[in-house]
DNA sequence: GTCTATAAGGAGATAGAC
DNA sequence: GTCTATCTCCTTATAGAC
C-alpha cells in the first residue's frame, strides 16, 4: 500500500471490517482478519486506529447510516396506504433475504455495543436512526396515499421497527418465507388501521 | 470437587456457563471462565465435554426449555381477551426488565448458533419452542375469555413472538419503558382484533 | 510513513502424574 | 477418576528497523 491518507486508510479498514463482519460475524472480525481483507500489514491498523474497538465504534455509525439510506425509494406513489405499507415491508424483507448474514450482523453489532464498556450510547442512536428512517417512509406513504396517522408518527415508526426486527429475527431462525409473508400481512393491516382518511394530526 | 457423577458435572458446568453468559455474554463464556464459576479445575471440563461447543449446544437446549416454563401462569382467568393479552405481555416484559442481560443472552445464543457450523438445527427448534409456549398461552387465554382465534393458533403465536422479539430488542437498545408500554398496547389491540366471540375454529 | 518482528497474554485442548 | 502442568495456536498491541 503506497501513500494513502490516514483518513482513507480508516475508511478502507472500516469497509474491510464490514465485509468480514457481514460474512462471518462480529467475533470473527479480528484485527488480522480485517487487515487481510484490506490487504494491508497489521501495523497499519494500529497506525490509524488506537484500538480495535475504536474501529468498531466508527463501523457501527457508518453501517447504520447506510442501513437508513437503503430503506429509501420503497414508497410507490398513488396507492392506498395498506398496499403501500405492505409493499414497503416486502421491499425490506427482500433486502434481508438477499443477504441474511448482513442483516444478522446488524443485530450482532447492537448486542456487541450493549456488552461493551463505553459503547452504551450507540444502541439508542442506532434505533433512533432506524425509527427516523421508518418515520420518513411513513410520512411519504401518508402523503402519497392521502391519509394521516392517528398516532404520532414517531410512535408508528417505533411499531414498524418492532415489526421488522421481530420479523427478521424469526425469519433468520427458521427461513420460513411463507410465514414471514403472513406476518407482513398482519403488520400491514395493523399499520393501515392506524391511518385515517384526511388531515387529523400529523 | 470430590466424586461427582459425569452427568452431575455436566449439569453443573452448563449451569455455571449459563450464569456467565447471562452476566457477560456468549463470547465471555470461555472454558476457563466457566470452570472458575463452577469452581472446578479446567481439566474437568474436557473430561465430561468433548469440546466447548458441545457444552454450548447442550446449554441452548436447556435454556430454551426454561424460557418456556417461565412463560407460564401469566394467564389470569375470566377477563376479556384484550385485557388478558395485555397482562401477559406486561408479565413477559417485566421478566425482561428484571434481568436484561439474561434476555439479551437468548438473542446472542440464537445468533451464535446461526454462525456456528453444525448448529443450524438449533435456531429453528428454539423459535418453534417459543411459538409453542405462546400457543399454549393463546389457547389458555381463549378458553378463559370465551373466544376463539380467527387465524390458526400457530400463526397468531408467530405474531406474538414477532411482537415480543421486536419489543425486547428495541427496549434493550434504548430502555424506554413508556414506549414499550405503548407498543404493548398496540400489540394487545392487534391480537384482540384476531379474536371472535365464540367457537369458530380453534 | 511504512512494515517486520515480537512482546505479552488468553484461548481450547491434552499428557501424564497422582 | 482427578487435576497440575503444558502444548499450540491465535489475539491485540507495540518497538524499532527501514
Amino acid at each position: 500500500m503506497t501513500r494513502l491518507s490516514s483518513h482513507q486508510r480508516r475508511v478502507e479498514l472500516v469497509s474491510a471490517a464490514t465485509r468480514v463482519i457481514n460474512r462471518q460475524g462480529v467475533h470473527a472480525a479480528t484485527t488480522r482478519a480485517i487487515v487481510a481483507e484490506a490487504d494491508m500489514p497489521l501495523a497499519s491498523f494500529h497506525y490509524v486506529f488506537h484500538s480495535r474497538n475504536e474501529l468498531i465504534r466508527e463501523l457501527i455509525a457508518s453501517v447504520v447510516d447506510r442501513e437508513r439510506q437503503v430503506a429509501l425509494q420503497t414508497v410507490q406513489p398513488g396507492r392506498d396506504i395498506r398496499t403501500t405499507v405492505r409493499a414497503a415491508l416486502q421491499a425490506y424483507f427482500d433486502l434481508v433475504a438477499a443477504d441474511p448474514p448482513r442483516e444478522q450482523a446488524m443485530f450482532e453489532l447492537t448486542q456487541y455495543a450493549l456488552r461493551t464498556e463505553g459503547f452504551g450510547d450507540l444502541p439508542p442512536a442506532q434505533y433512533e436512526s432506524y425509527r427516523r428512517a421508518a418515520g420518513d417512509l411513513l410520512r411519504a406513504g401518508a402523503a402519497s396515499a392521502g391519509i394521516s396517522w392517528r398516532l404520532p408518527v414517531d410512535e408508528v415508526a417505533r411499531l414498524v421497527v418492532t415489526f421488522t426486527d421481530g420479523l427478521t429475527l424469526g425469519w433468520l431462525a427458521d427461513r420460513d418465507d411463507a410465514a414471514a409473508g403472513r406476518i407482513m400481512d398482519v403488520a400491514a393491516d395493523t399499520l393501515a388501521a392506524l391511518a385515517e382518511p384526511e388531515a387529523g394530526r400529523a
